[in-house]
DNA sequence: TGAATAATGTTCTAATTGGTACAAAATAAC
DNA sequence: GTTATTTTGTACCAATTAGAACATTATTCA
């Protein structure tokens, strides 16, 4: 945080990280060029490989930026006391998350799968994420089991599963333009599903 | 189908579509080049132009004998005559697509969905896709409605939305790894939602 | 046989790609 | 002020891209 030696930036990393994920997110990992990405940041080439790496690690740092933004919300939807309210609000949050920006969809899904084939730590990232969100999920359905609103002897990881699938589809449905009514017609039978209609 | 003029051709166009689909499928639009279509297809690039036109052209084949291949099963299934063995054959069909070749999930969510937003003819093809299979959801319902399998009262669209849903969602999570125990966990989840377990 | 036709493989090209070398510019320490 | 240090912008590079020119080869029709 102290004085640097040399040239002062004119950037802000942070923001320009998520000018590169907003590059990212709209035309996806391959069809993106470093020259779009140094013009959306406001930079140059040379400074961007200064600053972050290679596409890849400005990819990777995009991504990781992303978890943060996208799971705070959603984890803290969870907290809710009531499970109905919990999950209605976890899927308010992905809908909001999802259908920004006319619709993007959701930043992991349109860019992350593609290209989870051929770079392996994206693929490991990927495979991280959505570990972290079902065991999130599954956590906050145990506690609602503890507590009486799911009967004692139903079997969590279908829930968990129907849930996360859910979760999925309308961040999917979102970038094809689909309405909020619409998706929330197939949240609201989600939540139904779980917690009883 | 008569004898034609000039030298004989030396590959089946619909096999050499089917090659470029299984690239496409793998390594999506973008990432996928002309060497590398042309490698697959066993010929070389200009009689790839020859046959089929540019890149974009090509690759609109390939969705269109995608749509053709993978719907037929699918609708099929949706004829079996009890609700419950049609929707379950439905997401069995669904399953075999999308974990074939080691889980290579569905070619319109891999390969079309991140290009539909530069691509007019592509946004056009998923919107009618997915249409068709919402509406052959839909009637398939509609018709055990009428049969007393579904409650008169109820609003079907909810029930398309999460059957559409369910079947996206399988198709993301084969393209991630997951097995399809896990898969099959949901889909029932969503069959027994429909038709009351 | 020979012209017409249509496919083939080799070779090329203009543009774009991800990535760099290097000098100019701006700051802090001395 | 000078020097060390870091960032910036210009210019460049090798490789790859989608696509095309063109001569060659294989076939049918006359």
């Amino acid at each position: 945080m102290k004085a640097q030696r040399g040239r002062p930036r004119t950037f802000n990393p942070d923001e320009a990280v998520n000018s590169a994920q907003a590059v990212f997110w709209q035309h996806g990992y391959d069809a993106t060029s470093l020259n779009q990405l140094a013009e959306a940041v406001g930079l140059h080439k040379p400074s961007l490989y200064a600053a972050f790496g290679d596409k890849k690690a400005l990819y990777l740092k995009a991504y990781d930026a992303y978890v943060a933004q996208a799971t705070a919300p959603l984890k803290k939807a969870l907290t809710a006391p009531k499970l109905r309210d919990a999950l209605t609000a976890f899927f308010n949050a992905g809908m909001d998350l999802f259908m920004a920006d006319g619709g993007r969809g959701c930043f992991m899904l349109t860019t992350a799968v593609p290209i989870a084939s051929m770079m392996d730590e994206v693929a490991e990232r990927i495979k991280e994420t959505r570990a972290t969100l079902a065991n999130a999920l599954r956590v906050r359905l145990k506690t609602a089991q503890d507590a009486g609103e799911i009967k004692a002897e139903q079997d969590l990881w279908p829930l968990v599963s129907l849930l996360s699938s859910t979760h999925i589809a309308i961040a999917v449905r979102a970038r094809s333009g689909e309405s909020r009514e619409s998706l929330q017609a197939t949240t609201k039978a989600a939540v139904d599903m779980v917690c009883g209609s």
